[in-house]
Parts: C-alpha cells; sequence; structure tokens
DNA sequence: TAAAAGTCTACTAAAATTATAGACATAATA
DNA sequence: TATTATGTCTATAATTTTAGTAGACTTTTA
C-alpha cells in the first residue's frame, strides 16, 4: 500500500507551492528552489512537475524569473487529484478502482468478499484524499504551530 | 496504493481456506486444489503459502492427504494480518508506519502535513484490514448471495 | 545576444514483482 | 518396503516498475 516517491515527491512540491502562494502573490517557485528545499533529485522533479501541468495542476512560466505555479487555488485541489495523476488509481485492485476499473477474474464480482473489502478500503482511501485540499494541509500544518 | 499479485492471491487462499474450514471439520486443502479452483499459478502459491505458515497463519501436513488449513479460527484472523505478511507495512510511507517505522526526511515531523495526511490514510486502511476476519468476510459472501 | 528558466525525449541502473525449476523431505498406503 | 502424493526449500529467470540521469531544445527577460 505504498505511495512512490514520484507520488511523494510530487505531493510535497504541491503543498510548498500552496505554501507559497498563500504568502506571496504571485507563488512562483523554481524546480531549483523546491528541490534544494524539499532535498530531491532537480532533474527528477522536472518531470513530476510536467506530469503535473499536463494534468492542468499547475501552470508554468518560461525564461529569466519563471517558475511553476498552482493553477487554480490551494481550496480547489485535493490531494487525490495529484495522486491520480503521478501514482495511478487508489484502488488496491483494479475491479474496484473508479477512475480505472478492469475486471479481476474472480467467476462473480457481486460475490466476491475480496472486492467487497477492498471496495471499501478504496473508499476509505478516497474519502481522505478527495476530500483533503491544499489549503487543508496548509491550515493543519499552520495549526500544528501552536 | 495497489496490493501485490503476492497479497491477492494470498487472501483469496485464505478465504477458500477459511470457507472450506466452515463446512468441512477438517479444512485441509492442497496447493493444486487452490490454484485450480483460483487460477493461481501453483508454484507461486506455494511460495506465499509458505510464507503465511511461517507467519503461524495456516498449519500443513506433508504427505499423502496432506494440505493446508488455518492455523487458528477464521474469527482469530484479520485480513490485515495476511496482506502484512505479503506485503508488508500498510502506511503510505514510513514515517507513519506502526510496525516498521522509519523517518522521512522532513526537518520536523511534527510539522510536516504530508505526514498528517498520510497518517489518517494509514489509520483507515488498518481500521478496515486489521477489524475485518476471514469469517467477517465469509459472512458478507453469505449475507450477499441473498 | 546572453543568461535563466522550463520542455521534451531518450536512456539507464537498480529494485521489486511475478513467476519457474528442481532437488529434497515426509507421510500414507498398497 | 516401495510407491505415490503431498509439502519444503533454495535458486534463478523474466518482466515490469521505480528512480534517476542526460542532453538537446525553446522561451523569456534584461
Amino acid at each position: 500500500m505504498r505511495l512512490s516517491k514520484r507520488g511523494e515527491y510530487g505531493l510535497r512540491a504541491m503543498i510548498l507551492l500552496a505554501d507559497v502562494q498563500t504568502n506571496s502573490p504571485t507563488g512562483m517557485v523554481q524546480i531549483k528552489e523546491i528541490s534544494a528545499r524539499e532535498g530531491m533529485p532537480a532533474k527528477f522533479l522536472e518531470q513530476i512537475l510536467l506530469a503535473l501541468k499536463n494534468a492542468g495542476l499547475v501552470h508554468s512560466k518560461m525564461g529569466v524569473g519563471g517558475g511553476y505555479y498552482l493553477a487554480r487555488a490551494p481550496e480547489e485541489i485535493t490531494l487525490g487529484q495529484i495522486v491520480r495523476t503521478l501514482d495511478g488509481p487508489l484502488a488496491p485492485i483494479k475491479c474496484v478502482s473508479q477512475m480505472a476499473y478492469e475486471p479481476c477474474g474472480c467467476p462473480d464480482e457481486e460475490m466476491c468478499g475480496l472486492r467487497m473489502v477492498m471496495g471499501d478500503v478504496r473508499n476509505a482511501i478516497s474519502d481522505i484524499l478527495d476530500n483533503t485540499t491544499l489549503a487543508a494541509v496548509i491550515k493543519r500544518v499552520e495549526a500544528a504551530r501552536v
């Protein structure tokens, strides 16, 4: 049930972007800075940000003074969107995936005990990740600071 | 957030063992029969059952008329125990794992937003898998049959 | 036009996953 | 006791995924 480094780095980068955006008006940050602050390989992070850009979650500006920034407000971006973009479906097995369903081979899906339980797991994960926005994460860290 | 084939096969095998045990007194089933009924490679399943045996979840009997059977009653075996045995910790990232904690590299764990959310995810998964027994799975399928 | 940024594609190394193979041990029974 | 049906154990192989690296290219600003 693991999150890949790709997913982890992407989430950390997005949280950082949200954090910056909450304080500075432009919210623009360079790959170099993200990778330095979070300790991630810059070239790997580059690919991750590109994927997030193609998914419409961040925008970028080329050239001097450029960088990345969130495509929408932190209230409008959920962790579920980020994880799905970078790591694929949340579901533990394909036959309970909402976004990428595939049959899993059991003769009768409606009678498959494993499927029932894993459906619950999928929903539990999605209940959290699809209902947690970047803004909520920032707020929660803020609250812990006290 | 995927369950491996190893984990999936192991869970299906255990559910089958629980099902057999609920109906027949000995509850003994051969690798060959499990692999045939569930469509899994026999040699792969063999390794999985061996791991489950070493974890104390199943017992076995060698020789003619032998096979595998649950080490405890279906009420006493949870899906969490099976998944941890075959796929490792439930936690999405190591720094929120109860069974296999490792630091994840953020400067202050208590202030890490990602860690907070992933802690919730870990707990949500564990709430389900550690509280669902093989008996409960059988019962649920039974209930769906009507 | 030079420097600082992102873009894009290909490639590579390592690890994990999903098996397969085969020699061996044990138990039942004919 | 010999045979057969089972599980045991270790090694290895094939494939896929993951994590990362490289480098040529494009765009923007000063």
